[in-house]
DNA sequence: TTTAACTTGTGAATTCATTCACAAGCACCC
DNA sequence: GGGTGCTTGTGAATGAATTCACAAGTTAAA
């Protein structure tokens, strides 16, 4: 990939992605910058915009085909394909990520839970099984995940952290409310609930 | 509040303040933005500019009173006081919401969940009751909830919001994967873990 | 074929966010 | 008191993201 890509841009294009498909589940065969921008929340000249890095897929006059435009984001996205995921910390969000249906929409497919915890090695979260994290690495070595999600306790995301990148998976996403430290080929995304409250008691503060 | 501040900044208020609590109790009095950046995963020009927009509350040549900042951050993201939270669907994740440590330790106190489920009607989820959403309005009038958790399914979503709404709650924290429209006077935070899901997908496409 | 109505793709302009760079202030020591 | 070493606060410079604005391409209808 030539250019680098702002993050924003493919947060959008996951957007515009998930109204091609309603579209297309209900048989429309063409869509305009305008009609996507409506949905998602933006304008039309940074749908275009965001598009145009990417290539040209739209008809002058007419607008993008929905199948097409579709098909094309999910190969921008890397969607075409299965992501192997594992679970690292069997609590109540490793539970609800593990019978999350946006997973398998996706073809995110979770193969295995890693918990330190003996009453919960050998349980199973929605069909997942738990495994004891003793055995990380040489799972990992015979399986290939290709993204680890981490539900453990902020206090010990670092360090589970660590031990994930040592075993070479290069794709994190992090549940602990605390900012991790990885190298730079690893992709660490964190989903923070505490900062996204606190952005709301700011906004109800000071209006 | 006389200028804008972006959502970015006040993100990042949030991370120096977790730093600056965790500071606290080891009992440390002072730190420089040095200091904070570091940990924040930012640099120094960052915090120091990202705190002017409020003040000034360091001392040149010897950085910020660990409490005294922490206390003023408190009193920015409007965490001097406690927050009434309702949470809308009790499914897994308004479950493992539920239980989350981070809501009581930062003063956000559940009241309550809703449901249209006559299964989980009249259970409790970590000991908060989930009630029937018939008597969302009649509730919300009485106990004056100030912010509305979503954790209902995509296709709802819209639906509930509304109806949230119009009860005149202003804050909201979404957690389905989808758009949400609202009026200018609510605040609308989503979580949306599918999108973050493409974001790692398109990060471990494109190396 | 010509015209009218649309809609894309994209440089240029603008707005917004981050980084630079340094004067000014403070603490400590000689 | 003056010098040294640090660190803040902030205008100015840079960089990034968004919006503007319009030429160029497409369809459909007259």
């Amino acid at each position: 990939m030539a250019k680098h890509i702002a993050d924003s841009t493919v947060r959008r294009l996951s957007a515009y992605l998930r109204f091609l498909e309603d579209f297309e589940s209900r048989g429309l065969s063409t869509i305009s910058s305008d009609e996507l921008a409506r949905r998602g929340g933006t304008t039309s000249a940074q749908v275009r915009k965001d598009l145009s890095f990417f290539g040209s897929f739209g008809k002058r006059g007419l607008g993008y085909s929905v199948p097409e435009l579709a098909e094309r984001l999910r190969e921008i996205l890397g969607l075409g394909r299965e992501w192997k995921v594992i679970i690292v910390g069997a609590g109540k969000i490793g539970a609800a990520l593990a019978q999350y249906r946006g997973f398998r929409q996706r073809r995110f497919s979770i193969l295995a839970a890693y918990d330190s915890n003996p009453e919960k090695i050998g349980r199973r979260l929605d069909g997942v099984m738990v495994h004891d994290i003793e055995h990380l690495e040489r799972d990992v070595a015979r399986d290939e995940p290709d993204i680890a999600v981490l539900t453990v306790p902020a206090e010990d995301a670092q360090a589970v952290l660590d031990r994930v990148v040592r075993t070479g998976i290069k794709a994190v996403l992090n549940f602990a409310p605390t900012q991790l430290q990885a190298p730079p080929d690893v992709t660490v995304k964190t989903v923070n609930m505490a900062m996204e409250l606190e952005g709301l008691s700011y906004a109800l503060t000071n209006r």
